[in-house]
DNA sequence: GTCATCATGTAAGCCGTTACATGATTGC
DNA sequence: GCAATCATGTAACGGCTTACATGATGAC
């Protein structure tokens, strides 16, 4: 049930309407996941978040030609074609999605939720779609963060100092320990650029 | 086959003898894998490279009370036993493991691969183990990983310029694009230490 | 007419996890 | 005697991938 990529793909749709096979690459572009995101994953994921009722599919017009209700198509053949996007000159077709209610309410209680385990692609995968957080939780998810990651720095010094590993090990232990680091200055400029925003709000409360 | 875990495995009965409980906290202490990897994936993975021919269960006698062949257990039972260690004065029951010749060459090979993909996860654990790589291999993993690198930071920093995404959205790219920086530095010194040593043993061939 | 790209979907498999089950030894 | 730690294993499940199957459209 936490799955990331259903966070990715309601977060898309928090935008806009999206197709399936344009959520692969929104998902690499908007949301900085390193690797595409196989078809096997999104189609899947997309069925069951209908199923849900968290997205529904809906009929689009944005191809030129309007080719819809010709008439002629009968039953389930014509029901299926009103599901997609109209065949028309320049467009393939393809079944769009919209985000519903119900999963917009779901979208902000999954990026928010502490039960998630914070690796770090599902932390960077959150920050990319923080704008739909309140600015406590943002900053609640910042210093859970953060505490992970002291903890870990501590770790990777240690064994950068171990003396029992060879060099190469050594150097990986060092090289973590400077990733960690950067994630640490990372999080706290954004951290302080969360406690400037507020202030904004709340000028003389010195 | 291409196991994450038997490298690690198999890279750790390099050096010496393990059972399987220590092997979980030794891949992260020696090998700076982040989290611990769970015993439902290390006995698993020590029986199938035992039937594979490339550990081997050995008798140790580590412990202090030597109580071997104490002649009363019959069959099954002593066989089992004398897998084990001496269950004398300050030892448990375990299992220990002694990597075969046959594992050492399925280790190299693995080791040096082509073919398994380069996440970040892989790529540091074969450094981590790149003492037992040739010179010519390992350059020639971290040119590899180099180039990939190159094409990764590209798309981070067009992300970062991106000016259809919000705040949140863009910070994840930059960081992002700093964090392959910083591995990228951390290659060419790895590079460069290489080629020094290269010239170690031949220095007049300028 | 055929190739590349766009587009959607299913089935099988991989590599890991969590949860469960068992038991020996040590320290209190 | 009881809890904590050490130690080994199995079963079920989870989320992702690859490979397969299908078909429309546009460019050449």
């Amino acid at each position: 049930m936490f799955r990331m990529l259903d966070i990715a793909i309601l977060g898309l749709l928090m935008e806009r309407d999206h197709h399936g096979y344009e959520i692969r690459t929104q998902v690499r572009d908007r949301l900085a996941v390193s690797a595409n995101i196989s078809f096997g994953s999104i189609y899947p994921a997309l069925n069951r978040l209908e199923r849900h009722g968290h997205v529904e599919a809906v009929i689009t017009n944005e191809a030129r030609g309007n080719a819809l209700s010709t008439g002629s198509l009968s039953g389930e053949r014509a029901s299926l074609r009103a599901l997609r996007a109209t065949p028309g000159i320049g467009r393939r077709s393809r079944k769009v999605y919209r985000i519903t209610d119900r999963g917009r309410e779901e979208f902000v209680s999954l990026l928010a939720d502490p039960a998630t385990l914070d690796d770090s692609r599902t932390f960077s995968l959150r920050i990319a779609l923080a704008k739909y957080l309140t600015p406590s939780r943002r900053v609640a998810l910042l210093e859970r963060r953060r505490t992970d990651l002291v903890e870990r720095l501590a770790e990777m010094l240690a064994g950068s100092r171990n003396e029992q590993l060879d060099t190469y090990a050594r150097s990986v232990m060092a090289h973590a320990a400077k990733g960690v680091e950067l994630d640490l200055e990372w999080i706290d400029n954004l951290l302080s650029t969360e406690r400037n925003n507020q202030q904004t709000f709340a000028p003389e409360a010195k």
